[in-house]
Parts: C-alpha cells; sequence; structure tokens
DNA sequence: AAAAACTGACTACCAGTGTAGTCTTTTGGG
DNA sequence: CCCAAAAGACTACACTGGTAGTCAGTTTTT
C-alpha cells in the first residue's frame, strides 16, 4: 500500500497551516486565499474534509457555516511530517539530511546560528543526564 | 496533480538503496533479498524498471540477463530526496527539522558528534567566503 | 531434444492525493 | 415568503507508487 494511512500530503499540509494561520476559519476564507493558486472553492472543501477525517482539523458550526480549527499545533504536525520523512525515507537515520545541508548550500545564516544555539541545547541537555541518572 | 514525475517512492528508494550496495545486480539477486520482506519477484522487476524509466538506473545485458547499475551517486539521489522534501514539505525551510531535532529525542550520541563537525565546518567556509569575494 | 527453470514485457488492481463538477440544502435579502 | 447566493455532501477522474499475475521467449538441464 501506498503512504501511511495518517500520512500527509503536500497541498494538504500547505491547507493546514494555513488554517493555523487564521483559525478558526471558514472554507470560503481558505478558498478564497488558494484561488490565486488557480484551487476551485470544492478542492479546498474536499482537502478540509480529508484532513477532517485524518484528525487534523475539527470544525463547529457558527452561524450557519462551518468553523474548523487544528487539532494539533503547529509543531506537533511539523514533527510529525519530519519524524515520518526520516523513518521512511532515510531508514531513521538523520545523517544524509545533515549531508544534505553540508554538500548543497541550503542554509541561511539565520538557519546556521539557529543550528548552532541548537547543537549547544543538545549538548547541554545530555550532559546533564549523564550527571543524575 | 501528484508527486513530482521525478520523484522517488518508499520502497523504490529502498531497492535503488540496494542496488547501490550491489551494482551491478540482477533482478533475480535483488528480489532474493526482498523476498524476505514478502516481495514478490515481478514486483521488484516492476519496481526495477520504473526506476530506469526515472533515470535512476541503467542496465545492460550480460550473458543473457540484465546487470543494473545506478546513474547517480548514493549522495546525489540522497540530497535529491531531502531536497525534494524541504522544498515541497517543508516550504524551503529547515527550521522544522532543527524543531524536530530538539524536541524530540532523535539524535544518537554519533549523530550528534556529526552535528557538531557540520556547524564547524560550515562555519569555517562561511567565514572563508566572506574573506575573499 | 524435451522438459524445466528463468527472464522480461505487459497488464492490472488498489489506495492515496490532487483536483473539481454536480446537486441538494441552507441562508440571507428583499 | 421567495429567490439568488452560499455552503456542503457526493461523486468522479487522473496519476503515482506498491504489488503482483500471466505469458511468451530464452536459457539451462537432464
Amino acid at each position: 500500500m501506498p503512504p501511511k494511512p495518517e500520512s500527509i500530503g503536500q497541498e494538504e499540509l500547505a491547507v493546514l497551516q494555513f488554517v493555523h494561520d487564521r483559525q478558526p476559519v471558514t472554507v470560503r476564507e481558505v478558498a478564497e486565499h488558494f484561488a490565486s493558486q488557480g484551487k476551485a472553492r470544492t478542492t479546498i472543501l474536499t482537502v478540509m474534509e480529508r484532513l477532517r477525517a485524518k484528525k487534523f482539523l475539527t470544525r463547529k458550526k457558527i452561524g450557519g457555516t462551518f468553523a474548523y480549527s487544528p487539532k494539533l499545533d503547529r509543531n506537533a504536525v511539523m514533527n510529525g511530517v519530519v519524524g515520518d520523512f526520516v523513518r521512511n525515507m532515510l531508514g531513521g537515520s538523520v545523517s544524509p539530511f545533515m549531508a544534505w545541508m553540508s554538500e548543497t548550500d541550503s542554509l541561511t545564516d539565520d538557519e546556521l546560528r539557529e543550528l548552532k544555539k541548537l547543537v549547544r541545547n543538545l549538548d547541554k541537555e545530555r550532559k546533564e543526564k549523564r550527571n543524575d541518572s
């Protein structure tokens, strides 16, 4: 079978991101936004209903029409997306990702700074963990 | 339309990796390996032919049967996979990836060391670049 | 040579995702 | 109260990737 049952596609993710930004939001508002990319209103409806079926969205009726909100916060969603990718495509290893960062010129200066901070924090955590348990 | 025409799926990647390890290799050898995961010989054949159609593999007849070899080296393939993912799913930003590394306990000690080295090298590169061009 | 084993080309089917049309129902204005 | 506009449910279709069967042609064994 194709992708895992609870995975999320590229367009679905784009829609979900937008809902995160505007929650709670109606299909109409989302559709209006994606109209700029040529997407039809019913396409957005379909995607949002699929996201709801996958438990990424909830909706409640507010004066006639439904308002959609995310079930998970942005971070949880992205962690899932990245985690699935690493597990499924990279066999659980982040090495290919690091190779990509070093071999292609893909990091902005800001991202490099962020990465440095990450390394520092991760390092500190490990030291602490080693010194108690 | 679904994914990019030149993308690669999870099973396709697994097969491609194996071909990288054993090149040049026949369908039979690959099929024997993946039989342990319950895959039929013709499934492997199909996957390998699709990889050939996508230009990830070449083949040449060697005494009756075809021997397949990768067109690109492992790094190029993985860089493509990671790059596509970052572009398509993360909108080009590696931040979600870094958040994942920091929030989930996903790095081994070895990987953390690798990451540190990466940061050092990247940093040095930037400094050098700033001091010539 | 005849049978057995192997190879590869083709065809096929399913589920997931992207996309959108139709049609019914609901709503909001006159 | 009626009707146009909006909203939502349904249905549908294409393409990819995962999976595999059939069958014909080739090679290898007795």
